[in-house]
DNA sequence: AGGGGAAGCGAAAGCGGTTTCGCTGACCAA
DNA sequence: TTGGTCAGCGAAACCGCTTTCGCTTCCCCT
């Protein structure tokens, strides 16, 4: 019956304006006099009017689609900043359309032209951390480009990552506030720009309270068996120790297995900090909180990266996200 | 200096046609020669063209855009089946507009609005598990609705989710094929579809093996400190038992606890298994697993409901992912 | 009173395709 | 031959909105 959907034709005719005017009018944009503005306005809603958002994009040609890069979405990371700014880019009425695996492509630029072919509004690449660099993609793309979770090797890229320096740092803070003086360090690989960081600002916050470390730092993988084997390992060698600063959650998983097996509380005995947050990962529910930790992030990075991607002039280079530690039974 | 971009009126000069005739010949609908189609398609391929995407979208009405609906796009569940629906969408050159917290919004007329002005191809729902059933929203659009890890009281609506009578009788199965034969369950709430669901097709299938359970089923939350609360009340009152069913991952994790805490080996003398699969959602590795449980197919259920949504007629009615046993070390 | 500038609005072009419709010519049967 | 079909192609309309450009008015200054 009543004519299903109003176009701004409609509203012009009803309006006794031009479409031209209509347009204008519904904008903001050019020369209008208030008073037809504000008329045309009251006879769109009236109608109950609603832009055609295809029809619009493709006149501005612009399709309010961002084009997202990752190198495997089904990492627990990526999913993380991945739905943070999907839900961000939502409020926003910006689709996003995702291309899984074509950060380190062989073939980019099939996904490139693709990407242009959709007339895309920006891009952002979101990668697996901060251990090792992604490609620089921005140059090749004609639209903003973004990197979350991950840093590049051009400076002038505009990049959100998580701040290792900082968790460090905000790590042994912690175990110091809990009158821990004998920490220990157990992190990952030796050649891994996360691991390397984390253990080089945490021994700098160790040496501004004139401490060091109670054992030499254990690098080895970001495993739970390892993290194990190497807690075993420090308590066997130095057993005065009473705080270890675990590069992730899953060692610090596997540390506490060990320190229990070793016949010591925690955390009585022995404190255990954590990095990653996997608890706040995987239950989204605040109680029951077990291993403290330090939470690097994720999803602000996410929130973060959706808003400046949308905004005129983004400084260019590294921005860092304030890690947080959430304090539990562990310590 | 050359032609940036090559437009479909570029190839028809080139090739001689009319511009209608190197639509068609593209898009291999009306009647042309084969010779005239392969001719301009020839030609298009030299020139390296490329549909406009928004132009094409904008003339066909389609705009090659999915609108998901959730409940919570933080929750862990939620961000599996996204990240996983929005990988298979983008395969296939479809984005997705996210629209979270709208599924129970109470004004999802606002949302509806949206999504039309924005001529979305199909709609995904995604709900946060089987406890509890979802609104409705399919007579609201105009496009086709899915509904993927939730239900509805519609019985027509199309959706795709997990199956908990399976989930219960794939447990019960791994346990009794591991030769355990006092079998307990500890799970959520007694008014929780999913936990109720599972309960009794467990026990279905224990009695077509003759048992039945070991211990009254225990029902309480989904939480880490239930599964340790419960577990020591069910070794307590039935110390024979050597197996616990828990109803969660997390449910499990405490067991675990209570039951090594209460001085029984796991899996030696107390086999456990659990439900959700956290551990793969966590580490992304197949390796140092620990916990034997059930995934119950959060990745398959995305990526179904992306397939199904972009399918002519999906049939209508619930469609279930199979549950899959993932051995570890607790059995 | 006359001239110049700017405000306000509409006609029309354009965006890049798809699709309807009508025209031409070939082929076939009578 | 002549009339009727139908395949193949192009002209033109159309999708719904934005934006350029030019035409009126109106106002103000001299």
């Amino acid at each position: 019956m009543a004519k299903p959907v109003i176009t701004l034709s409609d509203v012009a005719a009803a309006a006794g304006v031009s479409l031209s005017t209509a347009s204008k009018a519904l904008n903001g944009t050019d020369r209008i006099s208030a008073a037809t503005r504000q008329h045309v306005r009251t006879t769109a809603d009236r109608l109950g009017f609603r832009h055609n958002a295809l029809a619009r994009s493709f006149a501005r040609g612009r399709s309010q689609t961002i084009g997202v890069l990752t190198h495997r979405a089904s990492n627990p990371f990526t999913r993380v900043v991945l739905a943070s700014a999907a839900t961000e880019l939502g409020a926003k009425e910006q689709a996003i359309l995702l291309y899984d695996a074509r950060i380190d492509d062989h073939d980019v630029t099939e996904s490139i032209l693709q990407l242009r072919a959709r007339r895309i509004d920006g891009v952002i690449v979101i990668g697996t951390g901060t251990s090792f660099p992604t490609p620089s993609l921005t140059s090749r793309f004609d639209v903003p480009v973004i990197y979350a979770f991950t840093y590049t090797e051009d400076p002038d890229d505009v990049t959100i990552t998580s701040d290792d320096d900082e968790i460090g740092r905000v790590a042994i803070r912690h175990l110091l506030s809990k009158g821990r003086r004998k920490i220990a360090h157990i992190t990952a690989e030796p050649h891994d720009n996360a691991a390397v960081r984390r253990a080089a600002s945490a021994k700098e916050m160790l040496a501004e309270a004139g401490l060091e470390w109670a054992a030499p730092v254990r690098f080895g993988r970001w495993r739970e068996d390892w993290g194990a084997e190497a807690a075993a390992a420090v308590l066997a060698e130095s057993p005065d120790v009473d705080a270890i600063f675990c590069g992730s959650d899953a060692i610090a998983r596997g540390a506490e297995r060990a320190v229990r097996a070793a016949g010591r509380d925690v955390p009585g005995d022995v404190s255990l900090i954590g990095v990653d947050n996997w608890e706040e990962l995987m239950h989204d529910q605040r109680d029951s909180r077990h291993l403290t930790t330090v939470d690097v992030g994720l999803e602000e990075i996410g929130r973060q990266v959706a808003a400046h991607l949308l905004e005129p002039d983004p400084k260019p280079g590294i921005q860092y996200v304030a890690p947080q530690v959430v304090t539990a039974e562990t310590t």
